[in-house]
DNA sequence: ACGAGGGCACATGGTGATAC
DNA sequence: GTATCACCATGTGCCCTCGT
């Protein structure tokens, strides 16, 4: 049985169907080749998409100088910092949004946080106090030294999506986005890999993490980055990839859709790791 | 012997209430 | 505005069994 395609859209496009799993099938050409996935994938993923303009909009973090934050902040607010971001303009200012460029105050965070009066405001006096965002009048501005959106000559930085992490935050918790945040650094420029050594070029060279590896870095149980492995999820989407040689589990990568470090649209095989459908 | 995953007691996060 | 508290829900660490 397998997939059949029917109909050919005038862009290439090809729609079919999966007689072993009864799911609507879509094959995309893609630089002369063709990536498969279902459409239920594909949908979710424009729908993420569709309030974002033309180009996915991403935000930049510097792997090397968010250690420091790292070091400095709880887990949690790790993840605050992480969806707050997202809001920043060209200049690192908070805004309330792409379409209403108004500044936030203090409140308007408050509220995009979902955060009440005791948690926001510790949270907050932490991110001024270690200078994180600095007050400017009555607005609020990220330092640029950890985050910041456009242009930059920083080589070690990584990519976050916009309107994937915001998404994100939706689904998980702080202390989830938190863990994230902690293996930003630890990404592989062309593979997306988590690894001890992110800027090796030579791909037999690099040390990718382990389980163990993982939970030593971000300092929990290697039970809790088990659990948050298999729970951490986007939509149709897993958050973290892994992949196995003879058996055992050795290495894991981070979802391109959301974390990326290289210009433009993730590669085939990426995209591929984290479209396709299981077979059941 | 080992890793995946289950169970459970304890820890932690977020909250509103209260006082300052 | 901040500090502290008790409360509840959820997350975590640790120990266990199971299957290979």
């Amino acid at each position: 049985m397998g997939i059949t395609f029917t109909n050919e859209l005038p862009n290439g496009i090809k729609r079919g169907y999966d007689y072993d799993t009864g799911e609507k099938m879509i094959s995309i050409p893609d630089n002369g080749e063709f990536l498969i996935t279902s459409r239920k994938k594909v949908n979710a993923y424009k729908d993420l998409i569709k309030n974002s303009r033309e180009q996915p909009s991403y935000t930049c973090s510097n792997m090397d100088s968010i250690k420091e934050v790292i070091r400095t902040l709880e887990e949690k607010h790790c993840g605050y910092l992480l969806y707050l971001q997202c809001f920043m303009d060209f200049g690192g200012l908070l805004i309330k949004g792409s379409k209403y460029k108004d500044p936030m105050n203090k409140n308007d965070i408050q509220k995009v946080l979902g955060l009440g009066r005791t948690t926001f405001s510790y949270f907050f006096n932490t991110m001024i106090k270690n200078d994180i965002i600095h007050l400017e009048g009555e607005h609020f501005r990220v330092n640029a030294k950890y985050h910041w959106k456009g242009d930059s000559n920083v080589t070690n930085l990584i990519r976050s999506y916009t309107t994937t992490l915001k998404e994100l935050y939706k689904s998980v918790n702080a202390k989830d986005l938190g863990f994230i945040y902690k293996l930003l650094p630890y990404v592989h420029k062309e593979t997306n890999f988590l690894c001890e050594n992110p800027i090796e070029k030579n791909p037999l060279l690099i040390r990718p993490l382990n389980k163990k590896n993982i939970a030593r870095i971000v300092g929990v149980d290697e039970k809790t980055v088990y659990r948050k492995l298999l729970k951490l999820k986007l939509s149709d989407m897993y958050v973290f990839g892994e992949v196995s040689k003879g058996g055992v589990n050795n290495a894991y990568m981070i979802n391109p859709f959301i974390f990326y470090r290289k210009g433009g649209k993730p590669d085939k095989t990426l995209k591929t790791i984290f479209l396709f459908n299981p077979q059941k």
